[in-house]
DNA sequence: CAAATGTTGGTAACAGTGTTACCGTACAGA
DNA sequence: TCTGTACGGTAACACTGTTACCAACATTTG
């Protein structure tokens, strides 16, 4: 065996620890919300020393990031999987949906990707980049309904901006428990389309 | 000395420590942050032992609580000087400033009351209900604006509710670093005049 | 081939957290 | 004066994230 063979194992070894590791914070995060997540916990669980997070993740902070950028792939893998539409509006309003169904399918990633449910956590710089990367899906749909003429009025990023802060806050607030599910859900299709309304133009506006 | 003056002065003097422990919290909330409210720290600041939190609050629970209800106080002696106007539309937009304003002035309150800063605080069910109440300030005006015409198509409840949702994501967002203070000042006004529009008379809809 | 080097990971400790058992102290009532 | 009761300070408990120490290992060097 050559000198690169054991290097490779290791590595690959790690890769595979990490992937576990990883798993098991999310189960855990899933199964027991923000609270769960402890070093000795997922270390515990996962079967391996505390040692192994701090060399592998860098801390608590780097696992954190990396359930943060775990939970934006998820998102993105779900806002990809709306259907294509010919009509772009009608693919925004799928999007719509499925930002409130993601929040309600995945509360505890939710949580820690935009309420900072985990105490001491900031995403890094590359983190963030990550998360307008999703953001930008959200973006594009809104400038094909601009170039499709199915909205106007204002530039692609602000009217997604503007959608953006409608959706957080309403499921934000749907999530901290001041709405249950039923009057949520009414508040939330009432609160988007009312945003998208200024935007439409005049004779589709009976929607 | 009969015997309830003992019991008298004592529980006046609980009083003013109460208070001067609730103080003692709002100075390390406001200039430290959330992550500074810790009973020992608390305690130490306001010159006693950790026992007395204990037997005047409850526990961490319990003053948190205390500093979630002097928030919502705040709040509302913030929304109450908002100065009255005839036109109940125009007093509505400038509470809505004023919402911002205050998330702004106070962020660490707004994240305790808001975003959970806290890690273990749920409010309880009281609390809740003052949470409730400052809220009614927000549905008044709106009741108002129904009643003089100057807004239509939804309840009071519905479209006080929509709007407290769109403040609260743009604010929230602003608050968790997404946008810079100029770009998210111009994003809640976009929102909020957005959220507004579909309910004004169609001769307001130039605003 | 043997010794030095560097990395990994387990154990145990450190400082910090919320909380509480213990105990002395002060008062009200008998 | 004696008993009972509530308060509050001290010290401990079970946690948290983090790290110094050390043994074990493969690689590199002499």
């Amino acid at each position: 065996m050559s000198s690169t063979t054991y290097r490779q194992a290791q590595q690959e070894g790690q890769v595979v620890v990490r992937a576990a590791i990883l798993d098991t914070a999310t189960h855990l995060l899933i199964n027991e919300g923000p609270a769960a997540l402890t070093v000795r916990r997922i270390s515990g669980e996962a079967g391996c020393s505390t040692k192994v997070i701090y060399t592998l993740f860098g801390g608590k902070e780097g696992l954190t990031e990396a359930l943060w950028l775990e939970g934006f792939a998820r998102f993105e893998q779900r806002l990809l999987a709306v259907p294509f539409d010919p009509d772009a509006l009608t693919e925004l309003r799928a999007g719509i949906e499925t930002y409130r169904d993601y929040a309600l399918e995945q509360p505890a990633y939710y949580r820690v990707m935009f309420q900072g449910a985990v105490p001491g956590f900031t995403p890094s710089r590359p983190a963030q980049e990550v998360a307008r990367r999703t953001f930008s899906l959200l973006v594009a749909v809104v400038s094909r309904c601009l170039e499709e003429g199915r909205l106007r009025g204002a530039t692609d990023v602000e009217i997604a901006d503007v959608l953006w802060m409608a959706m957080h806050g309403a499921v934000s607030l749907e999530l901290s428990g001041y709405f249950d599910r039923a009057e949520a859900e009414r508040r939330y299709r009432l609160l988007c389309s009312s945003v998208l309304k200024p935007f439409l133009t005049p004779d589709e506006r009976t929607t």
